[in-house]
RNA sequence: GGGCGAUUGGCGCAGUGGUAGCGCGCUUCCUUGACACGGAAGAGGUCACUGGUUCAAACCCAGUAUCGCCCA
């Protein structure tokens, strides 16, 4: 069992087992291959259980696939661009990008290889600033150094990819495919850029998607304020925020609301700041929160950003992109009283220290009535970031998605409707996504290692920049990188000059390019260059677009599935693929998402050594698609030993007829074994199997790899646990009188049952059924077409499949009498009675010598009708 | 607040209308010529709860509770 891996992952990729054919893809008609878009992890993070989890259920579904005859398109991506990689970027060398230093060719990072949670809590002030270019340079570096890593961790576990098709979402060909999309989506006015208040992350200085959004719990304390009329009476307002005093633009009720009808079309002055603002009705202004009346900021939260769009306020904001107060006084407040508090204490700042600031001032002026009350607000985070949003004014890159306009969303629900689910309620949350968005996808982020987005734009002659005039590249130019080359028409020296051009400093969203996946890995060609540059492959493209298969978690079918169906939508009209596989999550013994932090626990790598591939990969492949699944790593010792079962069980059945020295009989193929299978027993294992075997097919052809593995596994320990003691004797042809027909009926039987549960188990049990294999064979057992009944059919005529199971209950008895009597199994039985209903008794009759010699009865057996089997008056010679 | 899923023996799960199943664990026994990383036998459940439909409900319907996830 150990040592497996090595060996046959080792073979595998010598023999280029799981290389995929196109030359037979090309001249196959379309059904006749099954391709995959498999899910690309991120590079920089780690696999852990949940990855081995999902990948087997796709491994499973390929290898099956592989056997039915199909040809196999099984690519591994790695999603290497994006935040993630920049953070252990940062951790591992140091450093962080600052994009206004000039590229250092000599840099040499201050540290290097340093996984040490110590230095990951190393202050982002002790890192070293670098160039953009040095940034993406030790990237570049160590992401394949992970990868690396990767590959050798999927190669143990023994997914049946094609190694050569490996991409990754930073390599020229993924940039290449992510900037032709966008330009094709931009000229076809499917992105747009808008300068708008959005969410936006202060740690990591980037603007933030919808799908990326993660609402927690967050302290605060709501701070009783007062405004005041114009006979200074004053109108307390409840506020969370009240540094966002100075950028109050009106305070906001619902309409319905009697305690502020009066006010309505009148106005108030700030505390503090004394400035005038109008008090306005809107429906979502809550009555039942705080005291009703809302102090509408430019801006808190994203009710602002509406109520300043529909009731048409000015913009006062004071927020800037590092999340500090900005430095120069605002002309509203410039020249009122509170000119001094902001410049003193509130220019800046940040938020925090702001806060105190206002909220000292409140106190000295008595508008802060009471103190403030702690509470629990929900704040809008960014997943990875752990400071709550804000929201700033940025001008953004967007593409449509149908969240702002209904015949676009309308039309992505139909994607969803045309396309097959496993399992089919996770339709649900994609109707649920698509019909909750409220804004189109941003893409554009400000950071340094992502695909940038290829445009340019003009600098006027007074040195303004013209956004509405982009410049594009074209196609045959791509990739492109704005910020180190120049457009057509330009020089390199023209760059943020008057008369010249700028590039755009973004790049793109992770889920912009990773939504490709398809037309990256299937060839669709780029640049208008020849097929083999850029892994264009037109005809690959035609041969393999759209897809068989998405696998991936239930967690991103909001961001990646949906993306890549926005994206195919928009560029070929069609769905990306037809069939989305949905895995569940890993739940540990507390029934809590398994999650790194407290996965003290263990690694991929630790489970593969600890319980072997194949009990790891059993496991995995008792996980139902969509089901989430507990950490079991007794499960995962069952898979182990169903596997040594496999090794032992086979290596006894085939050593029947094995000459004295251990020479196996000379392999003979299963369409001769089956014509020698004639006794009663055999055939009816075998039609047993036949059964099997359909059960199985059926399974995996619905997507339902759990089922298949679960019919198989119960049915190959009935065959080792009765068949197999059942027919040992006669499969041993030593005893005296025994026909040599039915010895070698035995022996084929053997064999056709190895030959078979083998297949049926490969999908799952990777390394063990290739072991058995290639003990009789030369061949991979991978590469063997799937089991078909009809292989067995021979054997299966006027064959009872019920046979087995009535006499192995028969021998059960006579186990039982033996094991209640607490006795050897081996204890010689002179006389039993076996009593069943009459068909059963012409069963057991049928077998009664496999059955007498397999329960070692030595005297005579009797029978009579009865309703129920029971075996009674079992004598037992004991000394 | 809305949606989706789950609830079956100590644990992990199967079972979509007809006498409750599997595996682990547990108890007892067996070093039988494939396997002690093994084998045999056994104990253990009013299928979350309340109603309803039906000759018949773990299963269908309605509601409740608890847990998980997603969205407001």
């Amino acid at each position: 069992m150990d040592g497996l891996e090595q060996t046959w992952s080792g073979v595998w990729a010598e023999q280029g087992t799981y290389g995929f054919d196109r030359a037979a893809a090309l001249a196959a008609p379309r059904e006749r291959l099954f391709v995959i878009d498999t899910p690309p992890p991120t590079a920089s993070g780690s696999l852990h259980v949940g990855h081995v989890f999902s990948y087997t259920h796709t491994d499973c579904l390929a290898r099956y696939q592989r056997m039915t005859g199909r040809t196999v398109f099984y690519p591994m991506g790695w999603d290497d661009n994006g935040l993630p990689t920049e953070r252990r970027v940062q951790n591992y060398y140091g450093v962080r990008g600052d994009a206004t230093l000039p590229y250092d060719p000599h840099f040499e990072p201050p540290l290097r290889g340093s996984d040490d949670p110590a230095a990951k809590a190393a202050r982002v002030q002790d890192q070293q600033p670098v160039s953009r270019a040095n940034f993406i340079e030790l990237c570049n570096e160590l992401t394949v150094v992970d990868e690396e890593k990767f590959e050798q961790l999927w190669r143990k576990l023994g997914l049946s990819v094609d190694w050569s098709l490996t991409y990754r979402t930073i390599d020229d060909r993924s940039r290449a495919v992510s900037q032709q999309a966008f330009l094709r989506n931009l000229a076809r006015g499917e992105a747009y850029q808008q300068q708008a208040p959005g969410l936006w992350d202060v740690t990591f200085q980037t603007a933030v998607a919808q799908a990326e959004l993660e609402a927690r719990d967050y302290p605060g304390a709501y701070h009783r304020v007062a405004y005041h009329r114009p006979d200074g009476s004053p109108v307390h307002v409840e506020t969370t925020r009240p540094e966002l005093i100075p950028s109050c633009v009106a305070l906001v009720a619902h309409p319905d609301d009697e305690r502020y009808a009066d006010l309505f079309g009148t106005t108030v002055t700030s505390p503090l700041f004394g400035v005038e603002v109008p008090v306005v009705a809107h429906p979502l202004a809550e009555m039942d929160k705080g005291a009703g009346i809302a102090m509408c900021c430019t801006f808190g939260d994203l009710t602002d950003v509406t109520w300043w769009r529909e009731l048409d306020l000015p913009n006062r904001s004071v927020i800037t992109r590092s999340g500090r107060l900005q430095a120069e006084v605002p002309e509203w407040v410039a020249g009122g009283p509170g000119e001094q508090l902001y410049a003193e204490g509130l220019a800046g700042r940040t938020v925090f220290g702001a806060r105190e600031a206002v909220v000292a001032a409140l106190r000295e002026s008595g508008d802060l009535d009471g103190e403030p009350v702690r509470t629990q607000r929900k704040a809008n985070f960014y997943e990875k970031g752990d400071k709550p949003l804000e929201i700033v004014s940025t001008r953004q890159w967007y593409i449509r998605n149908g969240g702002k306009d209904t015949e676009l969303r309308d039309a992505l629900i139909a994607r969803g409707e045309e396309m097959d689910f496993h399992p089919s309620f996770m339709r649900t949350r994609y109707n649920n996504w698509v019909g909750g968005l409220n804004g189109d996808w941003l893409i554009s982020r400000q950071r340094f290692f992502g695909v940038p987005i290829p445009v340019w734009y003009p600098v006027d002659a007074h040195g303004d920049v013209d956004f509405d005039h982009p410049l594009t590249p074209s196609e045959d130019e791509l990739p492109v990188d704005p910020s180190s080359q120049a457009p057509r028409g330009y020089t390199e020296a023209q760059r943020g000059q008057p008369g010249g051009f700028t590039g755009d400093p973004d790049v793109m969203d992770t889920w912009a390019t990773s939504s490709l996946s398809p037309q990256i890995a299937s060839g669709w060609p780029v640049g208008g260059r020849p097929d083999g540059e850029l892994g264009n492959d037109r005809d690959l493209f035609r041969a393999t677009f759209p897809m068989d298969l998405r696998p991936q978690g239930q967690d991103i079918i909001r961001t990646w599935l949906f993306a890549t169906v926005v994206r195919a939508h928009h560029e070929h009209g069609s769905l990306p693929w037809q069939h989305a596989a949905v895995s569940g999550w890993i739940l540990d013994p507390d029934r809590k998402k398994m999650s790194k932090s407290k996965g003290n626990a263990q690694t991929p790598e630790g489970l593969l050594d600890a319980h072997g591939s194949d009990g790891v990969r059993y496991w995995a492949a008792s996980g139902r698609l969509g089901t989430d699944a507990a950490f079991d790593e007794g499960q995962m010792k069952v898979g182990r030993r169903l596997a040594i079962k496999a090794l032992n069980a086979s290596r006894f059945a085939l050593s029947m007829g094995a000459s004295e020295d251990g020479t196996l009989p000379a392999p003979e193929p299963l369409q001769t074994l089956v014509t020698r299978i004639c006794e009663p027993l055999d055939r009816a294992m075998t039609a047993g199997l036949a059964q099997v075997v359909e059960t199985a097919t059926t399974a995996y052809e619905a997507f339902d790899h759990t089922r298949a593995l679960e019919v198989t596994e119960t049915s190959f320990w009935t065959f080792c646990d009765d068949y197999l003691e059942l027919v040992k004797e006669r499969a041993y042809g030593s005893a005296e009188g025994l026909d040599p027909a039915a010895t070698e009926s035995a022996r084929a039987a053997l064999q056709v049952a190895l030959d078979v549960y083998m297949r049926l188990l490969a999908p799952v049990l990777v390394f063990a059924t290739e072991e058995v294999w290639s003990w009789w064979h030369t061949d991979s057992v991978h590469t063997q077409p799937w089991p078909t009944a009809a292989e067995l059919a021979p054997a299966v005529e006027d064959a009872d499949a019920r046979m087995l199971d009535v006499v192995g209950r028969a021998l059960a008895g006579l186990r039982k009498a033996k094991s209640e009597a607490k006795v050897k199994m081996r204890t010689e039985i002179s006389a039993a009675t076996v009593r069943a209903p009459e068909a059963d008794l012409a069963l057991v009759r049928r077998a009664a010598g496999d059955l007498c010699a397999a329960g070692k009865v030595s005297g005579d057996v009797g029978y009579q009708v009865a309703d129920v089997l029971a075996v009674q008056d079992v004598a037992l010679v004991t000394d």
